[in-house]
DNA sequence: CCCACTATTGAGTCATATTCAACTAGGATG
DNA sequence: CATCCTAGTTGAATATGACTCAATAGTGGG
């Protein structure tokens, strides 16, 4: 009763696309090697080969998704221009947890599950934290950064990745308060660490 | 040519430390899925079959090997009841700082590899960082804890983690400066956090 | 010295990732 | 309108690696 017919013929770059499309959905609700790529390939309608000519390897085809959940997350949160130092901040940031709240799953994903062992995606998860703090310090117009700097912003975003889960769990904290404290402790991070070069 | 000498009879609970012991450094090393249980096997000098004998899947000894990691990092930064408050604090994170300068590879293995895909190695990590946080507030004596400051507690893990990882990426941060930073961000965290809950 | 108990073994089995040579849809060409 | 040809699609065949289990062999106790 399986007896698929053949998948319609699509453009590579479509086809591409709704496989992707596909992963990031699958991506949130199970891990990847609990999901044989058959299945996979069901799901999408095609057959098991076709998949494997679009990503070499099963695992090529989970760096695709996890990338472009990555570029999505930064790009929802892309600072705007117009606005300056903590708004450009408490802008992004809000639309952070927001995106968060929305993706739940898959940011789950993204953030503990997508670094697990795979070096790859553990560069992927690796290059978001690192926009997210370049860009940090760029809303602050901070320049010049100095090590102690660099680590507090850094640190700040484990901050912000921490409380977000921890706000996701238990939903028991008002989401102005959330991002209440994790403004306020951005500025108390820099302050501490420039502090700490002055000693 | 490779015929193993059959291995030594050992006692279980002898045997079974070996395999962990074994893990852990190559844990250390490799991911998981990237070493065929027979590599395990062979360089543990027993029969696949033996592995098997002690841990019914891979995954179960990876979970053991994981649950051993989190509870050496756990006991070594295990707080000194002699001390209080700051003091005890700081006491620990020190612990903390040094063990991860001496375990770079299973450190990052843990807080970023083990995590990745496997529920049960989620959970490992989930219940290091809930007992990290835990060992916080009691070593403040706070009592009756706010969601707020819980959520802030928990956040100051995840920026432990960040700028301990960044502090062991770059090297050029003196050590004590990470400490004075790391307590410091915590203090201020929990005054924020304490502080948005009286707006 | 022999027995019983249990650690140890390795040749199979099985599930899945991956390969590849063959198969068509459908537009271009005449 | 027939044919060709390119490029997307297929699934049977293969490779790899996890896992099983019936047989083997140290070891300690009687």
């Amino acid at each position: 009763m399986a007896t698929r017919t053949r998948a319609a013929r699509l453009d590579p770059s479509e086809r591409r696309a709704q496989l992707i499309e596909l992963g990031l959905r699958m991506l949130s609700s199970e891990s990847p090697d609990r999901v044989p790529v058959d299945e996979i390939a069901e799901a999408a309608g095609i057959s098991r080969g076709l998949l494997f000519h679009y990503f070499p390897t099963k695992r090529d085809f989970y760096v695709a998704v996890a990338r472009e959940a990555a570029r999505h997350l930064l790009e929802v949160t892309e600072p705007d221009p117009e606005l300056h130092h903590m708004d450009r901040l408490h802008a992004s940031l809000a639309a952070y947890v927001d995106y968060v709240a929305d993706n739940e799953a898959l940011y789950i994903a993204l953030v503990r599950g997508a670094a697990g062992s795979d070096k790859e995606l553990q560069a992927i998860s690796e290059e978001t934290r690192a926009e997210s703090a370049r860009r940090v310090v760029e809303a602050l117009g901070l320049v010049d950064v100095d090590p102690g700097v660099r680590t507090a912003v850094r640190g700040w975003v484990g901050f912000i990745e921490e409380t977000t889960l921890d706000w996701l769990r238990n939903r028991d904290l008002d989401r102005d308060r959330l991002l209440a404290v994790q403004e306020q402790v951005l500025v108390h991070a820099l302050e501490a660490a420039v502090g700490s070069a002055l000693v």
